[in-house]
DNA sequence: AATGAATGAGTGTTCATTCAT
DNA sequence: AATGAATGAACACTCATTCAT
């Protein structure tokens, strides 16, 4: 992936339409044909819009990917950070428990599942890895404050290693689920079970 | 991935050590050019043999990775069965441990480890999928025969879940590293967090 | 043979040139190095033109094929109207006679006749028949006409089979004379014996 | 087409029973797959030979071709005898009628349908046509000597032109009904009208 | 005589990117 | 700013033919 994700800031709204269409396009032709398929022209015509003018906001094709992949980082961490306030919401003054974290992944992860899945299956892993990776160190992150502020709750040990690990096992988990098994994603095997997972690995 | 792995039955000497340049040409070149820079012409040459010849041998280039991703596979298989024989060999009468199944996959995970960073960022998921796929079954497989074997140390539960999801998690875990955290590999941390999550997870 | 003729319709002046240079310089490399050797590749060096324009313009190579049969046909219906056109000019009043067709035949039967006689030969005939079948029909059609508005002239019997199989009959002559005798063509031997063939099957 | 049909005259029964398995591998070949998939070392598999004992008895791949067409010539030259005598034997005595042999010829034609077809549709005419040539020429042979024969019934003229040039014709008719409406081979109308055609070409 | 492994030039086609308009 | 025609290296794969065994 490139430094610059953008060659241009788009100041004007004219600018963040024609980027924002063609995310949209990509996206759009990532679900219908594949990630193999994939084509700045394919996506230009798509996007109405010439390729000329793709490579006026975006230096390369893997750019585009690279803002198309950060756009669904950006809804899922919406989708995540709703779901923990409406649970705050609805018991106000209880304090977030594991089930209620689990809960949110849950819910986060099943954004835009299909085309979700196309990246997970076909991309390179690298050219999705960045931003997969930042998504984890937000979640490491809010993780790692919630255990920290209720820390007495909590087995004691490295605070950060502890969250990271968790983090990434359970990111694993619900991508091989994704993938190989978009069913568990529905129902509650599969989230029970991670949540005694990071019970047992959390608690004292 | 496609039904055949190899066109025809190497029988004789000789074209078992063509099958093989190809194969390891392929991987050499991975590790030098990356996964992207991959072509049939190339692995030809550098395996010393024609692109005729290499068709012969393989029905098409995803034969040819997914041979070699198979024989890392069973590579790291290889090892692993000789870690967990080593401990056995060491320790006579004892039956194996969590910590001695963790040790034995942190040294599985190393084998031919720049390759398998490469595959790991660069190949598609669906690449691979099918022999990452096997080698997890095989780790599964195992880890449930040893959980069923000395089931009253284990705390009650379903075990093929159990079994499977902390595979899963181990395994990602271990990838993550290998990925953006290669010395974590080579350190007890990574190693004995991994060993605390499947003791709290596994254990009453 | 596709559907598809043309890729992208030819809206400006450089666009139809660079058809043009294609169509022709499949002409030029089928005349100089025969069908067989024909390749896209070829086909743009000497068009003078990279092969991804060729591909702008054709989806395939077949529609290059197609483009260029198309064309001679073309030319050699022209040629065919125009000869019937001079014939009328130059005997006015009087309607368009059995030789005067099979004068026009053999006139338009003969453009260019260095590569008509290289497709006759090397092409296999489903990669010409669609235009080929073409124009026998416009032939057949314009001798049903022709037969129609004389046909107190005529014998009775099924115009429609009787014009056919005569079109049919007079091409086969015609291509026969083409591939193995080309010299017949420029004499007056086959033309008349073709008269005699059309009067008597066509008169009563 | 080269010169040389065979590499080596296949004295032995052993060789000739491999030039037979190698011809007709390479008829059920085309039947099957098509023309353009006919690969000598398909047919070598098909053989239940090797390639290297294909090359031993073909110079290349065209004069297999060349034996196939010279095949299917002699089986529709014998069937076409065969027609004109057995109607000699039902009314001995009576001189062949133009309509008899317009009847042979018709069910010469139909020997090996299929394989024709393809052959017609999808060969190289050059590839097909010295020996489509030769069999035409032994026909206007026949076609000649029977009007010899019989001179006072047909009209004058040349006859040796006459008769090629309705054996063009009746050929070319048949061909075009064989690749674009078979079912016409199977009926009255054309054969009638091809009687009719011959009929008045002929006759005073 | 027979094998079949090996060859490598050649094929049609794609696609990220550039640049004259 | 926007266009879209043009580029050409690169790709996966085929196949007639050879030749060591």
């Amino acid at each position: 992936m490139a430094r610059l994700t953008q060659r241009r800031a788009p100041r004007q709204e004219r600018a963040q339409a024609t980027v924002d269409a063609v995310v949209e396009a990509a996206a759009l032709l990532i679900v219908e044909d594949g990630y193999a398929r994939l084509s700045t022209n394919r996506i230009a015509r798509r996007a109405g819009v010439s390729v000329g003018t793709l490579y006026q906001y975006f230096p390369h094709k893997e750019a585009i990917i690279e803002a198309l992949v950060l756009r669904m980082a950006d809804e899922q961490i919406v989708a995540f950070g709703q779901a923990l306030r409406d649970v705050a919401a609805r018991e106000p003054g209880v304090e977030l428990g594991i089930a209620a974290i689990v809960d949110a992944v849950f819910l986060a992860v099943r954004v835009r599942p299909a085309l979700a899945r196309r990246l997970l299956l076909e991309a390179p892993r690298g050219d999705v890895a960045q931003v997969d990776h930042a998504w984890r160190q937000r979640c490491t992150e809010l993780l790692r404050a919630s255990m920290y502020a209720r820390r007495e709750v909590f087995r004691s040990g490295d605070v950060e290693l502890m969250a990271s690990t968790l983090v990434a096992a359970g990111f694993a988990i619900l991508q091989d689920a994704l993938a190989y098994r978009p069913e568990l994603l529905d129902g509650d095997v599969l989230r029970d079970e991670l949540t005694v997972l990071a019970s047992r690995y959390l608690l004292p």
